[in-house]
DNA sequence: GCCTCTCGATAGTTAAGCTATCCACTACTG
DNA sequence: CAGTAGTGGATAGCTTAACTATCGAGAGGC
């Protein structure tokens, strides 16, 4: 344990309580009190610190979600949206008149878009919710450029599926489907901050015009 | 301040809270024991509350967003690059060889597309980190979208910054970085997951192909 | 005139995520 | 082969964040 505490540089009292919370399988016991762990204990871990770190999960999220990875269903259609269930959080949807008028925008541009399979989707909730407090704080502006974003989640969304889709096996799909939504919206998020500064400091130098 | 609590859906002992944190601004005396709130105290506890529940962001860092609301730089050519700065987490730069190597693709990515002014910028160590534990992971076929990822955000960084450009005065704008940054991107993320279903729903009736 | 409500101060609560201590035991070290 | 450092497991404690509850002096309303 000391040397899967060295490797991994997460302290030996923290390993003890990810085993006691079951986010690690308990290594292979060699006498008394010797256990062996191997390189997957080492990735395991590493993936709890990226999950939490980068992603902000809690263990709790975290744990079900390495519960998935551990035991997938076999239907590989439904792969994506069971993974994505268990990665998603649950937004109580609230019937307040903002969120109300946040889902309608939100089903116009669904709608605009062609988008299918949606409606029901916990995702649908969640970005009413933004839309409808960002009217509620008056930033019309911003929601005026929801099919802009729309658009360029559709993009996003192709090379998701196009990464998926390239996995060789349900259980390297799955691992993809979870890593790639959980640190793929950090990654999504630190690229945007610096698009923008490019395309911030091409606006004063004049090389690019909106 | 028991109508306030009534409008805002907020507990008083919060809202008690909040004043004691600094994060609103104490209401209008009016007697020894009254004390009036407008509407600007309503708005303000609906953003501290969308900040922390959509954008997951802590008391502390939204005190800070909300004196930068407040006391804006000048120079609105600064504002993006400051209230940006505000907003995105610090990550401590370490200098573990996979964090290097992510930090060298990164650099590959942001030279194919030309960006410029990005070298220094903080989310580039959050995204390099991001792709160095994918790559420990194991998960290369992530990194390899990673261009993909660059084009949409580039994408929605032009989007945005149309959207501040139209912004009429600094107060406004200020308004629009931060939200449009804290709340777009967890906008993002639902689009993206609803994006994702919809053309997951075209892969299978054979409306798409990839 | 009394009863309720208000503000503000202070203290208490809850949950998450570790961290420290103990203990019985064991395996390497000289 | 004795000693000592280290092991795993159980349990208890710590720290921070974000609230929440209590209290008391004082004001307003019928």
């Amino acid at each position: 344990m000391a040397e899967l505490s060295r490797t991994t540089g997460v302290p030996v009292p923290t390993i003890k309580y990810y085993l006691r919370e079951g986010l690690l399988t308990p290594g292979e016991q060699a006498g008394r009190n010797q256990v062996y762990y191997d390189d997957r204990h080492v990735r395991r871990i590493k993936m709890v610190r990226a999950l939490a770190e980068y992603g902000g999960l809690s263990i709790a999220v975290i744990r079900e979600l390495l519960a998935y990875i551990d035991h997938p269903g076999r239907d590989p259609l439904r792969l994506l949206g069971e993974a994505q269930a268990t990665v998603i959080p649950r937004y109580e949807r609230r019937d307040a008149p903002e969120e109300e008028r946040g889902r309608r925008r939100l089903a116009e541009v669904i709608a605009k878009r062609g988008w299918k399979n949606v409606g029901d989707h916990p995702s649908f909730d969640a970005a009413a919710g933004v839309i409808g407090v960002l009217e509620q704080l008056g930033r019309q502006d911003v929601i005026e450029a929801l099919d802009d974003f729309a658009a360029a989640a559709e993009l996003i969304a192709v090379t998701d599926l196009r990464v998926v889709g390239d996995a060789r096996d349900v259980e390297r799909a799955v691992q993809v489907v979870i890593l790639g939504t959980v640190l793929g919206d950090a990654l999504l998020a630190a690229l945007r901050r610096l698009a923008q500064s490019h395309v911030a400091y091409e606006l004063e130098t004049g090389d690019r015009t909106l």
